[in-house]
DNA sequence: ATGTAAAATGACAGCGCTTACAAAAACAAC
DNA sequence: GTTGTTTTTGTAAGCGCTGTCATTTTACAT
């Protein structure tokens, strides 16, 4: 498979210096008709195609940017890769994605990683990590940025001195409960995310703001922690529903994620709850399936490729923005009043 | 951003040449435990990275793989990418996504554009296509084939000469319909995918070899064509039940893939039938919410994540063979006897 | 014809690595 | 202190392009 042609090759064959097969691929106007014509007659009969490497060599830039997304496996990020490529290719510009942790877990190395990669840009989004990860994450961050310009998504520090557009955790979770309690929930569950020493990422904060502005007491047991797979979501519920008696559980549930919803949907109906009679569930992010599962399921649209779209944007762009991402809550039949 | 350290700073800083310097980071033996430590601290004070394009330009391999993905908005396809992706590294090779027709539809231009990134081979995942846009595919799949070794999945005409993992479409649709009928349905619609003048592509064999072996008459109005998004099936499947009696109306749908199928049980219900008591329906892919719907959907697993991984292994063994895709019904209760 | 400016083409020096091959250094055995 | 090995290091030639500069060709005016 080595054995492809070079500019060499089709000058020979065309008769001409290599310079000008260069000019010909770019599409330099400086070459007459007539030698443009013989070169791409060679061009097109041989099917030579330049080397992106080589071409990356010299000109120092590969017109290739890249992203970086946690798991594929969550529709949300195959939302905001395709925003984001659709920008990049609208601009010029490949857009490929990279995933994070798929294997090893050592996303440290990872991050690096794409430092080899001349890329001429890359956008990295930012789930949930642990406090003692992310001081590791930063100084990687740091070093990438020496090679390429970098956006963050997500959850992002307020201290990361990065462009970005961050999530405002507290903010989503805060309507999301402020409108269960105006349903008239009173017991209501957090399900998903962790801990942190960094109250801009915890989601917590908006949840125990809102308790407060009601007159809600903060139940431990209706906070758990887990990650953002359908199963987690589904564990977790499942083991807060255990461990309570059936007139402590809780009327509604906001989950990190349509995901972790979905979860606690599932778990909800085991312990022959019924969505929304006996229990409410909000999830996040309005993947595709939410308008499609029954009931459907209410949801925050976070309008990702638009989001995707827009980290390009400021990628290119070079400035050191910061944004906050735009979020709306769509209400659907999993949510009702508390009976 | 085009500041950072080369190979000659790594060495003029450690005085030593730039040969060592790239022994050091290849890890070659040859090189004494002072030199070494002395290289090594350079390069982890400065940070620097090899870069993989002036890598790239001398050794001819990039370790470096790509796929070839239709649209990752469907779950399926991010199955197949992680099961490719983490085989990919666990041999030492990077996989790279490029999304399939996103924002321009010509295929043409992005089949052969990946000719000038110099992989070390490419996975393409094959959807249907038109018959007339097949010609110009395999014309444009031998150019590639000039640059990188190719393995392709799914859809694949049986006169591609080329290593390929295939899904027998008649075969799946075979064992779908005649479950479907073995539980009494008379009335089965098939729903999705295109006409095509290749038997081996259509699921039409397969659903008509069933009917006739159980001696059901072929009723037109039950097969209709449409893409794989929900919002297809939907409309499809609408626009059958609105042209039909009810008396007439199918008791069971087989879906080209769940998405499909999701887009079937809601036209359905919007028709005001209840699944299965009213109709099943039987999707494809079993993608990670089918068994959260209500009712779970039946599928058929396709094994995908595997099913990325052996593509890798066939990639990087550069055997010319050519596989089936494994399969297996999953029965949930979407589907149910017929009363 | 002749001169001159403009257009077209070519020669060549990199880009940052890898990799022979050559040279030097370190070590042994005499 | 030689000489012969082995280990370690350095030199230099590419890899396939781009881009600068020099050169040739062409077009046009005189």
């Amino acid at each position: 498979m080595a054995d492809h042609y070079t500019i060499y090759d089709i000058a020979a064959e065309a008769g001409v210096s290599i310079a000008t097969v260069s000019r010909v691929m770019r599409g330099e106007a400086s070459v007459s008709p007539k030698t443009r014509a013989k070169v791409d007659a060679v061009i097109s009969r041989l099917n030579y195609r330049p080397s992106s490497i080589a071409r990356g060599m010299t000109s120092k830039t590969t017109n290739a940017l890249g992203i970086l997304l946690p798991k594929l496996l969550n529709p949300n990020y195959a939302m905001i890769f395709t925003g984001a490529n659709d920008a990049a290719r609208r601009r010029g510009y490949s857009m490929t994605l990279f995933p994070w942790h798929s294997i090893t877990g050592q996303q440290e190395h990872q991050t690096l990683a794409l430092a080899e990669r001349r890329l001429d840009g890359v956008i990295i989004c930012v789930e949930y990590m642990p406090d003692n990860e992310r001081e590791q994450f930063l100084t990687d961050l740091k070093k990438l940025r020496q090679y390429m310009p970098i956006v963050l998504i997500g959850c992002v520090p307020r201290t990361y001195d990065f462009p970005a557009i961050s999530y405002n955790m507290a903010g989503i979770v805060r309507e999301s409960v402020s409108a269960l309690i105006g349903l008239g929930h009173r017991r209501i569950a957090l399900v998903g995310g962790m801990e942190s020493d960094r109250d801009e990422l915890r989601r917590d904060v908006g949840y125990q703001e809102c308790l407060k502005d009601a007159r809600l007491p903060y139940v431990s047991s209706y906070r758990v922690f887990c990650g953002g797979r359908v199963e987690d979501g589904e564990a977790a519920f499942d083991s807060m529903l255990s461990g309570l008696q059936k007139n402590f559980w809780p009327t509604a549930v906001v989950a990190l994620n349509d995901l972790v919803a979905m979860g606690c949907a599932a778990a909800a109906r085991r312990h022959g709850l019924s969505i929304p009679g006996d229990i409410s569930v909000l999830g996040c992010d309005n993947i595709f399936c939410a308008p499609y599962l029954t009931p459907p399921l209410a949801s925050i649209d976070m309008h990702q490729q638009q989001l995707g779209a827009r980290a390009v944007e400021l990628l290119l762009s070079g400035e050191n923005i910061r944004e906050e991402a735009q979020w709306e809550m769509i209400m659907r039949g999993s949510v009702a009043p508390c009976r």
